[in-house]
RNA sequence: GGGUUAGUAGCUCAAUGGUAGAGCAGUUGCCUUUUAAGCAAUUGGUUCUGGGUUCGAGUCCCAGCUGACCCA
């Protein structure tokens, strides 16, 4: 194998790098090696090194390390070189010299064999350069794992959206914010898990595949079991089963999973999606609002060291101190501007929001629960930026709640809005097993089999009264975070098979 | 599902309907404290796919594929 063989082939990155791997082996060094001992990683490297002495000629020299990584970028000036390699913790230097390392390594090894992408491991002494970066002085190298294909531009990395999403791995190494954010949402995790426990919470796992998706309204995917030859959905909410962990005696219980929606992909909705499901027996909606509340400040005291989130477009959430309360029907009120909404009639309501307030999607055949629904949804929701509790809401919107003793029209529940979004329903977990049945009759209308008879059966052996309360994890790291879109904070957000025939 | 919009070298991007280019990466040299290192030379294209209009299409038209944004 020659020189003249690379550059027949230069314009093949990876021909290239497959001819310098078979060189490797044919010099009889394996470009797969089977571990390389990480003394340090390069956050430790910094930490150990001290500080530098301003104005001195010589800086002092660290100890001995040994680090590994992937080499981000490469500058050779003659008989000496600086690489960048990335490990788990960020980057560090790396100086390579003749001298140090030999002419002939130097020279036919690292200068013609080590490539950007690659993985390699260096032993030496930390230093700093003169402009006072610490770094590694190589005493020797070595290939810990060949890369056959180059790494996106180093300067602008990578801006296909689409590559981002199907090849992620890459994004991940070129792309410091989008490491970062998915490092965030893996921490905001540990930090809702180290919470919930503190308060004596149990976490459980119930089952994914449900005879009948309960527990939220929505479209479900449909899957087969061919041992029991029946169809399976795949679960669309929590509640059902945790609520059966209540009657069973789990005071508190918790579950972080991924639940499933047959439903459009966009900017705020991935199908696949995490949910936490908190359930406590003895609080309520009340007690709901002080463990979500303190929930997320512990989240952004441990994992973000802010209370202040500024997203993507500069608008700042301030997530600090107590946050505001407001009926449902006061901010319907205050929106429409009509005190008398409540008292007119449906088709009064779908004549003023097609005529004052511009939507044009109420029709005749609505419920008139959905008509102001739709003004909340619309019109209201969006514009719930900073932290509200919406609470007392109509009695048709969630089934599972308990009814208000005040007003009997409304629940025991609050909606937790952020960024315009809901980020966290709550209830007073209805208990009552009868008026449960009622209201999920209510809810199915014709379709009678998707009633969960088996959780309904649960309920009248007695449920303790509880306070229950879902966060769309998804959703709270886009807000924690800042994000611009869900997808940004799913590490393999689902899209379109490529190639795949649609059906 | 509807509207708008995009797809050009490995990556980031140019290119009045008239010879497809640059930077980075690659290859070959020079260069022992660099910082998007520098200097010199150089390889590399099914312009997403398929039709059409035209003397001539990366560019215009139609259909499809895959995205993005907005709406539903």
């Amino acid at each position: 194998m020659s020189e003249t063989n690379l550059n027949a082939i230069s314009h093949d990155l990876y021909a290239v790098r497959k001819e310098k791997l078979s060189q490797l082996r044919a010099g009889g060094e394996d470009p797969f090696r089977n571990n390389w001992e990480q003394t340090h990683t390069s956050k430790q490297c910094l930490e150990l090194m001290p500080a530098a002495v301003e104005g001195a000629e010589h800086q002092p020299e660290g100890p001995e390390v040994s680090v590994a990584g992937r080499v981000m970028t490469i500058r050779i000036m003659g008989k000496a070189s600086f690489l960048k390699i990335l490990d788990r913790d960020g980057v560090i230097q790396i100086y390579v010299t003749r001298d140090e390392v030999g002419a002939e390594r130097y020279n036919t090894h690292f200068k013609k064999m080590i490539d950007i992408g690659d993985f390699v491991g260096v032993r030496g002494h930390l230093f700093r350069t003169s402009t006072g970066e610490v770094t590694v002085r190589a005493k020797d190298y070595g290939l810990v794992a060949k890369a056959l294909r180059p790494l996106p531009e180093k300067w602008h990395g990578l801006t296909d959206n689409e590559q981002i999403y199907r090849q992620r791995y890459l994004d991940l190494i070129i792309n410091e914010e989008s490491r970062q954010r998915l490092v965030t949402r893996s921490k905001i995790i540990a930090a809702i898990r180290q919470f919930l426990w503190g308060r004596d919470f149990l976490e459980v796992e119930t089952p994914s595949l449900h005879a009948i998706a309960g527990g939220a309204a929505a479209r479900p995917f449909v899957t087969h079991f061919n041992a029991l030859s029946c169809d399976f959905f795949l679960r669309i909410a929590l509640e059902l089963h945790l609520k059966r962990c209540l009657v069973g005696g789990f005071d508190r219980v918790f579950e972080l999973g991924r639940v499933f929606r047959n439903e459009g992909l966009s900017r705020r909705h991935n199908p696949e999606f995490t949910m936490l499901e908190v359930y406590q027996a003895y609080s309520d909606y009340r007690g709901m609002m002080e463990l979500v509340h303190s929930l997320v400040q512990h989240i952004c005291r441990t994992v973000l060291g802010t209370t202040k989130i500024t997203r993507y477009d500069g608008v700042e959430i301030e997530l600090g101190g107590a946050w505001r309360e407001a009926t449902y029907k006061d901010l319907v009120i205050e929106k429409t501007g009509d005190a008398d909404w409540f008292s007119r009639s449906k088709a009064e309501k779908i004549a003023f929001c097609k005529d004052k307030l511009g939507l044009l999607e109420p029709r005749e055949d609505w419920h008139d629960f959905e008509v102001t629904n739709e003004v909340f949804e619309k019109l209201i929701e969006p514009t719930l930026i900073q932290p509200t509790f919406v609470t007392h809401i109509p009695k048709e919107l969630c089934p599972l709640a308990k009814i208000n003793q005040q007003d009997t029209g409304t629940l025991d529940v609050f909606e937790l809005c952020i960024n315009g979004q809901e980020i966290a329903p709550a209830y007073s977990e209805q208990n009552d097993p009868l008026v449960q049945r009622e209201m999920l009759e209510a809810q199915a209308g014709e379709d009678v089999q998707k009633i969960d008879t088996d959780f309904l059966e649960a309920l009248e052996h007695g449920m303790p009264p509880a306070g229950g309360m879902g966060i769309g994890i998804d959703r709270l790291v886009i807000l924690l975070t800042g994000a611009a879109n869900i997808r940004d904070t799913i590490l393999f957000p689902t899209l379109r098979p490529e190639g795949a025939e649609k059906k």
